[in-house]
RNA sequence: GGGCCGUUAGCUCAAUUGGCAGAGCAGUGGACUCUUAAUCCAUUGGUUGUAGGUUCGAUUCCUACACGGCCCA
């Protein structure tokens, strides 16, 4: 939008305040950078709200304060305001004939979510609330646009979305989820790095995409004449590293699928994947079940989370089943002697309403079945185990059963939340998995892998037996902070085109 | 992809059977020296998501589209 248009369409409070904006411009700077606070909001209030009105009077504590005036409630000679900054809020007394009447008059003019600097003395209000009597007030910043409203403040999903900026001065509730997000980050960088993690970043353009079943983003590299995939996981350059002799690696990282969006689905998310050489899926399992429970015992004291009107207890062990056992518990038709009959779970998915292609083996057919008709009610925490092989091209056999591999998914709320592996280091099986999942692309199946030839060469080189781990931070936040969409805990979600 | 619901002032929401589009907050002017959603008086503010249609008349009924939400696939 051009600034001709933008007067044109400019409702008539924002015109005001730009008015007031003019003003303050003809009579010098109107964005100051020269005034420096001491203290912010919540320190003062940790510091001094057990005070007495008299000891504060005795100690006479002057303080320099800033931030974004939230309230304002003038009376004849003497204001109160709020203002907040990002420990929280501090009233200001602001009395005419302390600040001069000239100051007196213009702040009157000022606006809500004006952003100001104020310097005076602490002390207590009648009402025993702490403030600072006002000695000197300056304006920062005008604000051109208005507050949404005081009470309610902005509820509206979309808008809160698409204006990520104003939700976060309004909404503490949204500041806390993000703190929330940012601590759990914080967690696991500390968790990983205590057990001897080593926290590596790996390129974020592929020349090959690798590393999950997914659609991936297609850009070009000009230079280089060549184009190049946004990643749809780390995994392969991390298991490069074990090759490399990073025995316990890690990386929080941001992935992008090509697929829709939902309140699971964000074209872009942050995943954290780590492998552990000389363990198998039991260390890794163990280590994400600690994990998670040390989270939710970190971030929010507790072992019982509330997600979504349901308690998940984290303190107990989870619970272990496998892929089979659950689709036989979910579909009385399924026995031990056809559950592996691909004709019998090719109709059974048909009943579900599943799309089944020509090419899909009992395995393929077992996880459609499973994501259709178990997954939804695994309420967890619970760890399905025993992937087919077919599912898991990245995924070691299981020794007694080749049929499926050494994999877990951890489930909460019938969400999946963690999924692990025994992995895959025999360079000959895996370059067979490769060709098989290169014949399902050329077949149609825009998920399946690419052949990494380099991946392989890695692998012959000899990778340690090891055991990986992804989590999905972004869901995982989710359930901490009781948010039913991943947009909740996503700063700036995708959104499609604001309408006109 | 299918179904249902929503979109009205900057924000939060009303509007009876199709009959003058309203309130609170915010804003503007005024009063007020301890407020807490301050209070009191006065007052400004609208392309009812977009484009069509039906009608003397549409926020209201119909169609399409856009965006969002929920459910199903």
């Amino acid at each position: 939008m051009n600034d001709e248009s933008n007067e044109q369409t400019e409702n008539r409070l924002i015109a005001e305040r730009r008015e007031k904006l003019g003003e303050l411009r003809s009579r010098g700077n109107a964005f100051p950078n020269d005034f420096r606070r001491d203290a912010v909001a919540g320190e003062l209030h940790a510091g001094y709200d057990g005070h007495t009105h008299e000891s504060l009077e005795q100690e006479r504590r002057v303080v320099h304060v800033a931030g974004r005036m939230m309230a304002k409630r003038v009376m004849g000679k003497v204001s109160f305001a709020k203002i907040q900054d990002r420990s929280g809020q501090i009233q200001l007394f602001i009395e005419r004939d302390s600040i001069s009447p000239e100051r007196y008059q213009a702040f009157k003019g000022w606006d809500l979510g004006d952003i100001v600097g104020a310097s005076g003395v602490l002390f207590k209000t009648k009402t025993g609330e702490l403030s600072v009597r006002v000695e000197e007030l300056r304006l920062l910043v005008k604000s051109l646009r208005p507050m949404p409203e005081k009470w309610h403040g902005m509820t509206d999903h979309e808008l809160r979305l698409r204006q990520r900026y104003v939700d976060l001065i309004v909404n503490e509730q949204s500041r806390s989820v993000f703190a929330l997000r940012t601590e759990l980050i914080r967690f696991l960088r500390a968790f990983l790095d205590a057990l001897d993690f080593t926290e590596v970043e790996t390129p974020m353009m592929h020349p090959i995409p690798g590393g999950a079943l997914a659609k991936p983003f297609v850009t070009h590299h000009n230079a280089l004449s060549m184009d190049m995939y946004l990643r749809v996981a780390p995994e392969l350059y991390l298991k490069r590293l074990l090759v490399g002799g990073i025995e316990r690696v890690y990386e929080i990282n941001r992935s992008f699928r090509n697929e829709g969006l939902s309140t699971q689905h964000n074209p872009e998310f942050t995943m954290l994947e780590l492998y552990q050489a000389y363990a198998g899926a039991e260390e890794v399992m163990n280590l994400t079940q600690n994990l998670i429970r040390e989270a939710a015992r970190t971030l929010l004291g507790r072992d019982v989370i509330e997600y979504q009107g349901t308690e998940y207890d984290l303190g107990q062990p989870f619970a272990v089943m496998t892929i089979e056992r659950a689709l036989k518990d979910h579909n009385a038709d399924l026995t031990d002697d056809n559950i592996r009959d691909p004709d019998v779970l090719k109709s059974l998915c048909e009943k579900q309403g599943v799309e089944v292609k020509a090419d899909f083996g009992a395995g393929k057919l077992q996880i459609e079945l499973f994501e259709k008709t178990v997954e939804r009610h695994l309420e967890g925490p619970v760890f399905m185990t025993q992937y087919p092989a077919e599912v898991s091209p990245l995924a070691r056999m299981n020794d007694e059963d080749p049929f499926v591999t050494d994999r877990f998914e951890l489930f909460i709320g019938g969400r999946e939340i963690a999924n692990g592996f025994a992995e895959l280091n025999d360079p000959e099986d895996q370059a067979a998995r490769f060709h098989a999942q290169a014949q399902a692309k050329v077949d149609g199946d825009e998920e399946a892998m690419f052949f990494d030839e380099d991946y392989i060469r890695a692998l012959e080189y000899g990778m340690p037996p090891a055991a990986g781990l992804g989590i999905g931070i972004d869901r995982l936040a989710m359930f901490l902070t009781d948010s039913p969409s991943i947009r909740d805990v996503v700063l700036f979600p995708h959104l499609k085109h604001e309408a006109d």
